[in-house]
DNA sequence: TCCTTATTAAACACTC
DNA sequence: GGAGTGTTTAATAAGG
């Protein structure tokens, strides 16, 4: 019974790598960097960049200041705008009558101090005709040192002057309203975080530009008490918003983010943080005292929808992928929505090839990201800064979308629990019968970077294995330390690396056995254990076709591989676009997981092979092949060198009191000459 | 259209 | 005889 993919369903044929929490931090990261660096100026105000660019005028206009004195002399301005600001909001918060003023004082002061202690004032390019690049470095690292300690001391006063502060309203609090009162706690503290904020874009800043290096212990010092990293100055009148009502909790939460301001250990995380680490949230304590998280604007606003509008709804037309129905209003394409994307498997399968794309997306901007730091070390003619993008792209379990949906996985290090949608079985995904798999794992990654990558999922996720019969069975023999298994260990290789052969019916035995007796390239040795089957690479790689990694066609299989039809041009070409860089990308290998799955193949690279001499003509008893390790005189790529590299003799059993009787290897000389069936 | 490859199913033989 | 293993053939799908 032929059944066929006429009803087939997608498979998530996982490739590359992931990160979709790690390259949303990172995006985040360069995000605040990039729109930082504006935001800082921009919301410090006018007067924060008027300031910051005298500053800045007075130092170019003198030309005999040296650069050390230029920071020197930036310290001091910083200070001294500091303890203006300290002396301004000690002086108003003791004077409850002129709120406004010293309000609207303490608003410019704060950016103006910020802005002093960034690189507005001296750009890093000013900075670098200047000093030398060691030179530099050194002296920002100094001054960032200083400005933290600075800062640290400015958050301290700060702290006791609030404290004051708040003792002082508490005994007054009967001859002044609370109101008021709460609304300059609240100014004060906005102020407050908008300093830290861009005390942190300025160290962000630097650190992206490549002039700071941040030091872990630098990183656990006072920028780790900055748990509000993410959050946009604009988003505190709105973070603000539920805290700012008077009364007690007002006080309590004031005092509380005032503790936590310049706590020494809390458990925030830093910026710097590893990728990883999800998006900075801001933990509030509602005034019914009931902990909440607020998290940044930009993620809120992205699920926001603004009356009248629909993500998937534009110009007029459905913008779900692949459709493109026209819908006259809203309500046309509500009704649309509901009945043409329904929760079925089209729509599942949909979702699960979106969610493929941006992780794809995401991790191109990822490496493209870290080529670009790379390439701005190396024209700024100093050593590379440690790259965030460095690390393994991985995506935790905690990454898990809310629809339930598998993630693939793109890294070894990504344990993935497989969910399904609710109300679909593992059938639903694959009740279209049989794939077929023809070239997918031709243009797919290495399977054994594959496998390294996505072991975890292919482990539990109820997903097909992009690659075919031969290409598994191989790996499966060349993971073992003798190149060899019988064929109930290569059954177990199968269900122990993938939930699919697990769940599904063991036709795939069969195949197993067929590809086993098929393929020359696997070979039958009798040892004293049984039957055990190895690899005869030659043999594997003669039978790889021409090298197709890239090609457009390929994409376009690479999806239609999904048996998603419904898939649109530009769907596919964003697919494709992000796909293949990386899925070839060694960089996206995981060193520890590739250790053990040394073996590359044309499977890998696709590479020709130049054709081996071959003596025989007939196809011999198939039986011991260690005997042609000597013989292998494959041209190969890069990618197979390395291959060749590998300790051990190429083909078969290393073990040479495994293989076969000695009187076999007369046999095994001569070459099977003829192809496959 | 033909060829090749991959997949699946099935029949058959052999061994334990 | 049944299960497991191994071989072979055939049908089908898909891509070149």
């Amino acid at each position: 019974m032929m059944v066929e993919s006429a009803s087939e369903t997608i498979r998530s044929a996982p490739s590359g790598q992931n990160g979709v929490g790690s390259l949303s931090g990172q995006a985040d990261g360069s995000g605040s960097s990039s729109g930082g660096g504006a935001g800082a100026a921009g919301t410090a105000g006018g007067g924060a960049g008027r300031d910051g660019r005298d500053v800045a005028a007075s130092a170019d206009s003198n030309g005999e200041m040296s650069p050390a004195e230029l920071l020197h002399f930036q310290q001091q301005q910083a200070l001294q705008v500091a303890r203006q600001f300290l002396l301004q909001q000690a002086s108003g918060l003791s004077s409850p009558g002129n709120n406004e003023s010293k309000q609207s004082a303490s608003a410019v002061q704060v950016p103006v101090s910020v802005a002093m202690m960034s690189p507005q004032m001296l750009t890093p390019q000013q900075m670098q005709q200047i000093l030398s690049p060691p030179q530099l470095q050194a002296l920002l690292q100094q001054q960032q040192a200083l400005m933290l300690q600075q800062l640290q001391e400015y958050y301290k006063k700060q702290q006791e002057q609030l404290h004051l502060q708040l003792l002082t309203q508490q005994q007054a609090g009967k001859q002044q309203p609370k109101e008021a009162l709460g609304n300059k706690q609240l100014a004060f503290q906005q102020q407050l975080l908008q300093m830290q904020q861009l005390q942190q874009q300025h160290l962000l800043n630097l650190q992206r530009q490549g002039l700071v290096s941040l030091q872990p212990n630098q990183a656990s010092g006072p920028l780790q008490t900055l748990p509000q990293a993410a959050v946009c100055p604009t988003d505190l009148p709105q973070l603000w918003k539920g805290e700012g009502a008077p009364g007690q909790p007002a006080e309590d939460s004031v005092k509380q983010e005032g503790l936590d301001l310049t706590g020494a250990a809390t458990t925030a995380t830093s910026f710097a943080a590893p990728p990883k680490v999800s998006p900075p949230l801001s933990h509030h304590t509602l005034p019914n005292g009931q902990p909440t998280v607020l998290t940044p604007r930009r993620d809120s606003s992205s699920h926001e929808e603004t009356p009248g509008s629909h993500p998937l709804y534009g110009h007029g037309e459905c913008k779900w992928p692949g459709c493109e129905t026209l819908c006259e209003d809203l309500g046309q394409f509500i009704k649309h929505l509901n009945t043409e994307h329904a929760l079925d498997d089209r729509s599942t399968a949909q979702c699960r090839v979106q969610m493929q794309v941006v992780q794809q997306l995401e991790i191109q901007l990822a490496k493209e990201s870290e080529r670009l730091q790379a390439m701005m070390a190396h024209l700024h003619m100093r050593p590379s800064e440690p790259k965030p993008f460095s690390q393994p792209v991985t995506v935790s379990a905690a990454d898990s979308f809310p629809d339930g949906l598998v993630h693939p996985p793109t890294s070894a290090a990504a344990p993935v629990t497989p969910l399904r949608p609710p109300g679909l079985g593992s059938a639903s995904l694959h009740s279209g019968g049989p794939a077929r798999r023809r070239s997918s794992d031709k243009f797919c990654s290495p399977i054994s970077s594959e496998l390294a990558q996505n072991h975890e999922f292919y482990k539990n996720a109820d997903v097909r294995p992009p690659f075919t019969y031969a290409s598994l069975i191989r790996q499966a023999i060349l993971e073992t330390p003798d190149r060899q298994l019988t064929l109930n260990e290569i059954y177990n290789w199968f269900t122990r690396m993938f939930a699919y052969f697990r769940r599904n019916t063991a036709t795939w035995k069969n195949a197993v056995r067929h590809n086993l007796s098929l393929h020359k390239c696997f070979v039958r040795v009798e040892n004293v254990k049984g039957a055990v089957w190895t690899v005869d690479e030659r043999e594997y790689q003669k039978r790889r076709p021409p090298k197709m990694t890239g090609s457009p066609t390929l994409v376009k299989n690479m999806i239609s591989g999904l048996s998603y039809g419904a898939l649109n041009a530009s769907y596919q070409a964003a697919l494709a676009e992000s796909s293949f860089p990386l899925l070839n990308s060694p960089g996206m290998l995981n060193p520890s997981s590739t250790s053990s799955l040394l073996p590359l193949s044309h499977d890998d690279v696709g590479a020709p092979v130049e054709p081996l001499p071959s003596n025989g003509s007939s196809s011999p008893p198939r039986l011991s092949p260690p005997q042609y390790s000597h013989q292998v005189q494959v041209k190969e790529e890069p990618a197979e060198a390395e291959e060749d590299r590998r300790p051990g003799p190429l083909l078969g059993p290393p073990n040479p009191s495994t293989t076969g009787p000695p009187e076999d290897r007369d046999l095994e000389e001569e070459l099977p000459g003829e192809e496959l069936s």
